[in-house]
RNA sequence: UGGGGUAUAGCCAAGUUGGUAAGGCAGCGGGUUUUGAUCCCGCCAUCCGUAGGUUCGAGUCCUGCUACCCCAGCCA
């Protein structure tokens, strides 16, 4: 079970494979609990795909829960958005989407039951007492001088508390556990802190507001979590996560295990500055293609498929990791390579005409969608005595490493004849304007008859008949393969991160085909954008194509 | 001697009772090719942070050391 065709085990499914084998579970359920304070990214999917993909494999169930218990920082438009990338990355979650919100009443009880037991108190220290008495990483910390109120006098005062009759920053209910613990978590956590503020869920209806780790894990065992997955940072959490779940009223006991979370080289991951980075508008919006987030990968042509393929890839495991570009972009290219349909696109157009060609005529030219796939079909593309070519396939002179068109030589124009390079015409600064050519008629679908060998093959786009087009071309979003680690890593944007392009794409591409994108042949995969309109073409390079040439170029 | 974690190739990562280092990405060499793409073939850790120890045999067990990450929010 542990290693299903679709996913290769690792050392949580391991865990799983023996809580079954040994009887503690008779089924799965997991939870995937994003606080909706920032758009999911690239390191979210990875929790998507472990948590989901467990439900998944192990017959199990998997629950969307919106860890909402902070309303300062919290948005319905981030709610909506979370769904909406849950769902294109292809899952579905057990029954309604789940808030921690739903429980705030429960765990209202709870924390009554805990004060009861004299296992929780309410402190009217200062923020900054609370902060020295809770001692150092190597100091231990001193008793509040609150800690000894009586239960009655305690419930009395959180029933004020919730009441709204303290003022934030007044007052807060700590869980009574050990000032000299090694763990900080355990030095009496605030488990409630009063704060006036309106709840997307809830409304006005509280004034306190539970805290992390008394909500979480309560959260779980009410919805009969069995593996709460979590990434690394939370592994001293778990005494409290445990001590709250053993301390309370309830028969549900989930276990959390920690994993690694993914850093990608050249980005950040982190919420904080990726609100700051679309808030100071270094990106144009969360979905702009740059950013590492769902809502961009999609606009910039990834397929949910990809996005998976990735995170299956990468692995879960408890290593700090940095895992490059180039391993995200190989499930795309994998992805697209056999799905995206061909098509042809000029970036950097330079006009080439054919002289011999019949005046005024023009002709159908049938295309395969697909080299290696005919079932995708064929389609016809115009063809006529001036066609648009990639000025960077043209050179005056070249060596023969070059394998593209020379004066004087000749080239294979892609999916139509082969044509010679006979003059050019330039601008006042030199610039080159017009290729003429002459081409050889009987070249059409098959090689020179007197065996001429023709190495070079270029794109193109008939000159009449092509729509224009933006291209946009991404690069890395940041210089250097750690932005996050810089002083200011704003400082570390890579200016260069989008290029425009104006130019000419084959006739006949309007709607995105449904495998995201077409490969323009020699040039990478592309994607509609919405920003296209009915005059321009809007398209987001989605990655290039693998090029061994700009290697040996230079 | 605060505590909690992690150390296997440039990157990700298998390796579960000790038996002689999977796979992927990247890279390199070759073949096919009307995409310098794809595809195909081959190469790429005498070695598992380090120093010792146990053993016929250790990435796996023991001891010491080192490096890196996390924890002192009324954030999650």
């Amino acid at each position: 079970m542990a290693e299903t065709e679709h996913h290769p085990s690792n050392f949580i499914r391991q865990i799983i494979d023996k809580d079954l084998a040994a009887g503690v579970h008779d089924s799965i359920k997991t939870r995937f609990p994003p606080e909706p304070n920032g758009f999911l990214h690239i390191g979210h999917a990875k929790s998507i795909c472990l948590n989901f993909g467990i439900a998944r494999d192990y017959q199990g169930s998997c629950n969307l829960r919106f860890d909402d218990t902070n309303p300062a920082k919290e948005d319905i438009e981030y709610v909506n958005s979370i769904k909406e990338d849950v769902h294109w990355l292809g899952f579905d979650w057990n029954g309604e989407a789940c808030y921690s919100s739903d429980y705030f009443e429960r765990l209202h009880g709870y924390a009554l039951e805990l004060i009861d037991k004299g296992l929780a108190y309410v402190d009217f220290s200062s923020q900054e007492t609370m902060r020295e008495l809770r001692g150092t990483l190597t100091e231990p910390g001193k008793n509040s001088p609150y800690r000894d109120t009586d239960a009655a006098t305690n419930r009395a005062e959180f029933e004020k508390m919730t009441a709204g009759e303290y003022a934030e920053g007044q007052c807060s209910l700590r869980a009574k556990i050990d000032m000299t613990s090694p763990f900080m978590c355990m030095r009496d956590p605030v488990i409630y802190r009063v704060k006036f503020a309106h709840h997307h869920q809830t409304g006005d209806k509280w004034c306190v507001y539970p805290m992390y780790d008394f909500t979480h894990c309560i959260s779980d065992a009410i919805e009969g979590i069995t593996h709460s997955l979590c990434t690394l940072e939370f592994q001293d959490n778990r005494r409290l996560y445990d001590w709250v779940i053993e301390n309370i009223s309830i028969e549900c006991t989930p276990k959390q295990y920690e994993f690694s979370r993914l850093n990608l080289e050249y980005t950040v991951l982190s919420k904080r500055r990726l609100i700051q980075l679309v808030e100071e508008n270094h990106v144009n919006g969360w979905d702009d293609p740059r950013m590492p987030t769902i809502a961009g990968l999609r606009r910039r042509g990834y397929t949910p498929a990809s996005v998976r393929e990735f995170c299956k890839r990468i692995g879960v495991t408890k290593m700090d990791n940095m895992v490059e570009m180039g391993m995200l972009e190989a499930c795309i290219r994998d992805d697209l390579n056999v799905n995206a349909p061909r098509a042809m696109a000029v970036l950097e157009p330079v006009k080439l005409v054919i002289e011999n060609y019949p005046a005024g005529e023009s002709e159908q030219l049938k295309a395969p969608n697909h080299p290696n796939d005919e079932s995708m079909g064929n389609r016809t593309i115009p063809f006529s005595g001036e066609v648009w070519i990639e000025a960077e396939d043209f050179r005056e002179e070249a060596n023969k490493k070059f394998k593209r068109l020379v004066l004087g030589k000749e080239v294979r124009l892609r999916n139509a004849y082969v044509v010679k390079a006979e003059r050019v015409e330039k601008d006042a600064e030199g610039n080159i304007t017009t290729i003429f050519c002459t081409y050889d008629a009987e070249t059409l679908g098959k090689d020179p008859a007197d065996g001429r060998k023709v190495k070079g093959v270029i794109h193109w786009v008939d000159a009449k008949a092509a729509d224009k087009a933006e291209f946009r071309l991404y690069d890395r979003l940041f210089n250097v393969p750690n932005p996050a680690a810089e002083e200011n890593f704003v400082d570390a944007i890579n200016p260069e991160s989008l290029v425009v392009k104006s130019g000419f794409v084959e006739p006949g591409l309007s709607e995105n085909p449904a495998a995201g994108g077409w490969q323009f042949e020699r040039t990478g995969y592309f994607c509609l954008d919405k920003d296209s309109s009915d005059s321009v073409k809007v398209f987001n390079q989605t990655v290039g194509l693998r090029d061994s040439w700009a290697k040996i170029a230079d």
